[in-house]
DNA sequence: TTTTCGCTGGTAAACGCTTACATTCGAACC
DNA sequence: GGTTCGAATGTAAGCGTTTACCAGCGAAAA
């Protein structure tokens, strides 16, 4: 059109395909430039039926833990090319359900982590031919992979852990219910006390937030008899928790262990530094995006598999093991 | 079509606009349903000309800084409703003219932040009818607007709280070279101290990494004669350099002031409590983003203004006001 | 020189919507 | 009851690409 020329030559060389001599390329991309020629990507996903964008659904974007995911998610895009089209702060399925929507004809496949969404309302929303990827989800959804940090089996760790430094009376403060991992975090507190002690357990209720855990730090001072050790289902919380035992006077670790989740960066710089469980946040996401490429590549290929990624212990000073060995 | 109307009726139906009876509307509506039907975005937005999505332009997504901004921007967005699509980790302003392109026809605006990028590039690689708007940019782009934290005046308050309490040699780790902010908070530590004593002072290099924060305060442990305070460019430098100091046995803020800029979370919890410049970094998405709409909705109304933000001293320890008081 | 063949480049359909315009149909008016 | 009018619905064009298919053209073969 522009450099005399059909648009049908000017998509082949833009997009490198069919055949074209070297004069006409020349051409075309001196107009274009001159123009300031970009194509038009609506235009071009309505055809090619590709946009290479992914949906990324985010119960929120507060906080560390989110913006390690979306790093790990981000990275791997990147690396293939891919566009991230994020939406976060979905409280209920109904808002869920909305904003899949609203993403139909915009992505090429989804990465949704939705905590309180179950596997059934979750089918309901996502268009049944639209790739997906799970994270953190509580059931297997019948046709989408799922990507879990193993909650359980980290806090059962750190329990036992708490344990065999002899810690005889631990609390647990729980995440918000209704939400799988707190559940699943609480599961494995329990797990690791096993079926005596579990029963007599102290467990405080909490949010995940910074605040829920110092209130739940205000009634573990004023306990009698006071716990010994703490572990929190979150390192907010426990970060929280720790202000309000130093408000009340109770050392950490001398007079109460204390231990958190997720080993958000914070927790190596506050004193004492935070014991805790490493989650492969940053891999989480980088993994489901891999998952999520493929699927979309190859419908064929994806398996609806559920995989566990390997939490890790982190010991630093809060737990109090450096006072308990040398005793 | 599904429910023996025509495809006008269907949108004028979706779309609330037109006219439609009552019993049609509903014969539509229960189809739609049943179909689970969803309107092709990529379709629809290329005959309205409009995709009610926001471009958004990052350096990098790494670390709380980047975490605050998008939230305050997906917090706006959310509320009018805009869908958010991000691409990080522009190193270079080639990269970042790619990662624009790549979005046309995909947006309706775009919220650009390159430290690194000037004017005349940017320039050169926005589409000139795209809406935009320019975070923390050095110049003046001519045809956007820009919003920028008050890097100067920030530091510049910090240093003469500094000098007000006393400190009399204060030393600076800077910023990356080349990068707007860097440069600013560098002008304001120098503007503080006056023309005499900025010849003198002591400016370690640094590119706001918690490594190079370290590196910076081995230098000044070892320094003869060593500074009795530090401005630290941002928090994690300021950090770096605390973890150096206390390894050396330099007590802050005992032996030694030291301050950040940002207020990341992190600073509050660290021992001593980092005094620091408030950034306002939720407020800047927040305020970019309602700009940016506005622009969109209504081009003439986009005047290429420019908004600094202003910044707030946050007093905490490790400046060692308290004991300056106290004497 | 004529025919055939291979490659380049053009024409037009299709993607799934919105919307201007045309059509239909019922009601109200004369 | 016929005409007019307005509201409800249908028809079709067009958004900016990609791509199947076809035309044209020069070189090689006969």
């Amino acid at each position: 059109m522009r450099a005399r020329v059909s648009t049908a030559s000017v998509s082949r060389v833009l997009n490198g395909s069919g055949a074209v001599t070297e004069p006409t390329r020349q051409r075309v991309l001196r107009a274009a430039q001159y123009l300031r020629y970009t194509p038009h990507e609506a235009a071009r996903s309505l055809i090619t039926r590709r946009t290479r964008t992914i949906g990324v659904l985010l119960p929120d974007i507060h906080g560390e833990y989110f913006s390690e995911l979306i790093r790990g998610i981000d990275r791997a895009a990147r690396l293939r090319g891919l566009h991230l089209l994020v939406s976060s702060s979905h409280g209920d399925a109904g808002e869920a359900a909305l904003a899949l929507r609203a993403m139909n004809g915009r992505v090429d496949g989804v990465l949704v982590m939705s905590p309180y969404l179950n596997a059934k309302s979750l089918d309901a929303a996502l268009p049944s031919t639209l790739p997906a990827v799970l994270l953190n989800t509580p059931e297997q959804a019948g046709r989408a992979p799922a990507f879990v940090i193993d909650d359980f089996g980290g806090a059962k760790a750190m329990v036992e852990h708490l344990r065999a430094l002899g810690y005889q009376r631990i609390a647990h403060i729980a995440g918000p219910e209704g939400n799988y991992e707190s559940a699943e975090r609480l599961r494995g507190f329990q797990a690791a006390l096993g079926r005596t002690l579990s029963g007599r357990a102290l467990v405080l209720a909490g949010n995940f937030t910074e605040e829920s855990g110092y209130q739940a730090g205000q009634q573990l001072a004023a306990a009698a008899p006071r716990p010994d050790a703490v572990f929190a289902a979150n390192d907010m919380m426990a970060i929280g928790c720790l202000l309000a035992l130093r408000e009340a006077g109770v050392r950490v670790p001398e007079d109460i262990a204390l231990t958190g989740f997720d080993d958000i960066p914070i927790a190596r710089y506050i004193t004492p530094p935070l014991t805790t469980v490493r989650a492969q946040t940053t891999e989480l996401g980088r993994q489901s995006l891999e998952e999520l490429a493929h699927a979309i590549e190859d419908r064929e290929s994806a398996r609806p598999d559920r995989h566990t990624l390997s939490t890790q212990l982190v010991i630093r000073e809060s737990c109090g093991q450096a006072q308990r060995r040398a005793r």
